[in-house]
DNA sequence: AGCACGCCGACT
DNA sequence: GTCGGCGTGCTC
């Protein structure tokens, strides 16, 4: 094998496909698929990934690999697989792909330089520029008023060289080592020749005449309470050795996880984990939806199965929404798993993300714990795969390659024919809906642990509050509850919906409402600051004394944020002790854990907050759960509103009354009579997923059709609609008589960044030329694309946001 | 993407 | 005649 099949860190659509590099003679057998390899590209150095091997080449003029990045791949045979499904299945970039599959700080940097090839002054401006250096940053050159032509001169003299380095910005944290230099029998005749009064280095020699392994400096000096004065001596003659080794990060190294043990399973549990089992011993593949009530003990099903692919010697990936990887989370898996399990989640920094990838990579965990992007773990004996809380949309990419973790996970279980777990409460409608056609295994747990009963749960009508003089966020009877609680010592969580929700600006006498001047939205108010901010672009602002219309000072915040809710709070029961949790009070490492400690542990009768609270969440204290408005996601102009509505109150209820004492959930709301919230008062799944179906067929949304969504952007709004224009009536022209293409339709967010927003969709049942139609189009305004401020077209097959 | 090359108009 | 701007096409 000759040759390599590379795959370039250029991501274009001229470049999409391998190039091949002849592989030197120092590289042979390093260079294998999957590893990442450093190949001169035209006149550069870039970053690229091996994805094959081969005899010859049809191409005439091959380079030479320059340099490998790895020793072991960082990609598996299946994962390269993978990458080019994905690419299909999103219509992005194989390149970007790739890229998805890894940690972030893989990505290579790129660094141009200049370098003086001679030690003569220079006869030009360019010899200032350099001031005495050998090598100084192209932009440094680029800043300078020397110009192009005078630097190309002394180029083709062989004066000055443009070089382009390729840099990994992979860390890895090394501490001081110490071993010993000689063998025991030296030890014990230095010990001998040390004299009386070299008391600490006796202590040392001592320790290594016992100890045979390397130790970390710091820990000996440590342990045999001295410093490296008594130390350097004896690394000076060469009787002890000190050298530098790597040590991986370790987020969870100052926890103790209480070690766990297999609970006994309840009936329906054992019921329900038996065809898991089955499927896992037999080494074939199937999708099961574990539709559990909240607190019905998915988790222990969950990690019983997961031991099961243990004993039998594979790997499993459990896949959690990051607002949900809780502390609590990450204990109940180590605390049974230990060090078999890895943890990837956005709250670790860059290179504890590495080095928890590399402990997979290495084969170190059997297990990983995490986000959306570790479906892509490199395991190569996979047995298992479990999405728990299955509907989440943070499953779903938003940007670039636009994946969803749930078919990404389907797609590696037939590659490695296993089983896969979609564990929800609340089952995405498509999900359900094909575990009811028998496309997935329907698996339900319909009792609570410790025969625990689901929450009562009151609506409140919020308009009859208001008709009858209440004009405060809390209703009566909330109030009345909370106090009780109070007085109980029992504990209260408040959820608050902010999507849709949050504080806007707005004048009390001409009604103009403070606005982003680059999007069409209205800037939120930050109290904190004084400022009024716009959430889809940098844009902020002071907030204006007058209205800027009008002129009058009677200007009004409206709009209900965690920080009102939590002011309204403390003058409506001066005595509670509120805990707030949200983006704001959150932001800091370890803030979360540390709130929810505080809450556990009874410092604060109230937790007050946001979506990260709705999940996971299990404190045997709390018997009350306020939902403040219930309906606000309900106005949101996406058909999986009512999905989302029904979704979210069933989460939040599900936090009270978890063990012994029971619960209660009041859920205020300004349409009690919504089907979405009335039927999620009475946990009725069944008949919300009958009603809702219903509104699918007829509007011809999924299950029942398939979604494409063109969004184009261009700062001309007459271009975007033209060009939308263009794209629905090609669409149009080329699909079936059964599909459906709307459009153009200006987005609900018609304005982001100066950049007007129209939108495309498509509804299908099959197309199976689709994406080669898209590829058209994407191939017809390519040109258009490249442009620095030009056109913007994403297509994103079965989108999530359609705002 | 990012670079070189080549064509064109402008200007010492 | 030389300099800089931008459109075009290629990268193993």
């Amino acid at each position: 094998m000759n040759f390599a099949r590379v795959i370039v860190d250029v991501a274009s659509q001229n470049t999409d496909r391998p190039f091949d590099y002849k592989i030197p003679e120092k590289f042979q057998g390093v260079v294998q698929p999957g590893i990442r390899v450093i190949v001169p590209f035209g006149p550069r150095k870039i970053m690229g990934y091996v994805v094959g091997l081969t005899d010859e080449s049809s191409f005439s003029k091959v380079k030479n690999i320059s340099d490998c990045l790895d020793v072991t791949p960082a990609l598996t045979e299946e994962l390269l697989q993978l990458g080019k499904w994905l690419s299909h299945q999103t219509l992005s970039y194989y390149i970007s792909c790739l890229q998805v599959m890894l940690p972030q700080i893989m990505k290579a940097k790129y660094r141009k330089e200049i370098w003086k090839m001679t030690d003569e002054p220079l006869d030009s401006e360019l010899e200032q520029v350099f001031d005495g250096r050998a090598v100084m940053e192209y932009e440094e050159f680029e800043k300078s008023n020397v110009s192009i032509h005078q630097l190309r001169k002394h180029i083709q003299d062989g004066e000055v060289d443009v070089h382009y380095e390729v840099k990994s910005r992979e860390t890895k944290k090394v501490t001081r080592v110490i071993e010993p230099g000689v063998d025991e029998f030296t030890l014990i005749e230095t010990l001998e020749d040390l004299s009386k009064q070299a008391v600490k280095q006796r202590r040392i020699v001592e320790y290594f005449t016992e100890h045979k392994e390397p130790i970390p400096k710091k820990q000996l000096l440590e342990t045999l309470s001295t410093t490296s004065a008594s130390l350097k001596p004896l690394i000076d003659r060469g009787v002890l050795k000190e050298f530098q080794q790597e040590i991986f990060r370790d987020p969870y190294e100052n926890h103790h996880f209480e070690r766990t043990k297999p609970f006994a399973l309840t009936e329906e549990q054992a019921a329900a984990i038996e065809p898991i089992l089955n499927t896992i011993q037999k080494r074939s593949h199937d999708v099961f939806l574990l539709h559990g009530v909240t607190g019905s003990g998915k988790t222990e099903v969950y990690l019983q199965s997961i031991q099961q692919v243990l004993n039998e010697g594979k790997e499993a990936i459990m896949l959690v929404p990051e607002i949900a990887l809780t502390p609590q989370m990450v204990e109940r898996f180590k605390g049974r798993f230990g060090s078999k399990v890895a943890v990837l989640h956005s709250a670790l920094s860059a290179g504890e993300k590495y080095d928890e990838w590399r402990k997979i990579q290495r084969k170190e965990v059997q297990v990983v714990v995490g986000a959306r992007s570790a479906i892509f773990a490199p395991f190569t004996k996979l047995g298992l795969i479990i999405i728990d809380e299955e509907h989440e949309t943070s499953y779903k990419q938003e940007d670039r390659t636009r994946y969803h973790a749930r078919d990404v996970a389907i797609e590696r279980a037939k590659n490695h024919q296993c089983p896969v777990v979609l564990g929800s409460a609340t089952p995405a409608l498509e999900t359900y809906a094909r575990a009811i056609k028998g496309n997935y295994q329907l698996l339900s747990l319909k009792k609570r642990m410790n025969n625990a009963k689901m929450p009562d749960v009151e609506l409140v009508d919020m308009r009859e509050e208001l008709h009858s003089g209440n004009r405060s966020m809390f209703s009566l009877v909330l109030k009345e509850k909370l106090e009780d609680r109070l007085a109980k010592g029992e504990q209260a969580v408040l959820f608050l919906n902010r999507r849709g929700f949050s504080t806007f600006v707005m004048c009390r006498d001409c009604g103009h409402v403070m606005e982003c001047p680059h999007c069409d939205i209205a800037l939120t108010y930050h109290r904190r600051q004084e400022r009024l901010k716009c959430h889809y672009c940098s844009y902020e602002e002071a907030v204006p004394q007058k209205c800027p219309e009008c002129e009058s000072e009677t200007i009004r915040y409206f709009g209900t944020g965690t920080q009102k809710v939590e002011e309204v709070l403390e003058q409506l029961i001066p005595d509670a002790r509120v805990l707030r949790m949200d983006v704001d009070t959150t932001r800091r490492k370890g803030a979360h854990e540390r709130i929810l400690n505080q809450f556990g542990n009874k410092q604060a009768d109230i937790l007050l907050g946001t979506q990260m609270i709705a999940k996971g969440l299990d404190f045997g204290n709390v018997t009350l759960v306020g939902v403040l408005a219930a309906d606000s996601l309900l106005n949101l102009p996406d058909f999986r509103a009512a999905e989302k509505t029904f979704q979210l109150i069933t989460q939040v209820s599900g936090r009270a009354g978890r063990h012994e004492k029971p619960g209660e959930v009041i859920v205020q709301t300004y349409t009690p009579e919504h089907y979405s919230i009335e039927l999620a008062s009475t946990y009725d799944f069944e008949a919300f997923f009958n009603e809702e179906m219903k509104l699918r067929k007829a509007f011809n949304y999924p299950p029942y059709y398939f979604l494409t969504l063109f969004t184009i952007s261009h700062p001309n709004q007459l271009k975007v609609q033209e060009v939308t224009q263009k794209i629905v009536q090609f669409m149009k022209q080329n699909l079936s008589e059964q599909s459906y293409v709307l459009g153009p339709t200006p987005s609900a967010l018609t304005r982001i960044n100066n950049r007007y927003r129209y939108q495309c969709m498509v509804k299908y049942k099959k197309e199976p030329e689709q994406r080669k139609l898209v590829q058209r189009i994407l191939h017809y305004y390519e040109e258009e694309m490249k442009q620095e401020n030009g056109l913007q077209i994403t297509v994103d097959f079965q989108p999530y946001q359609l705002m």
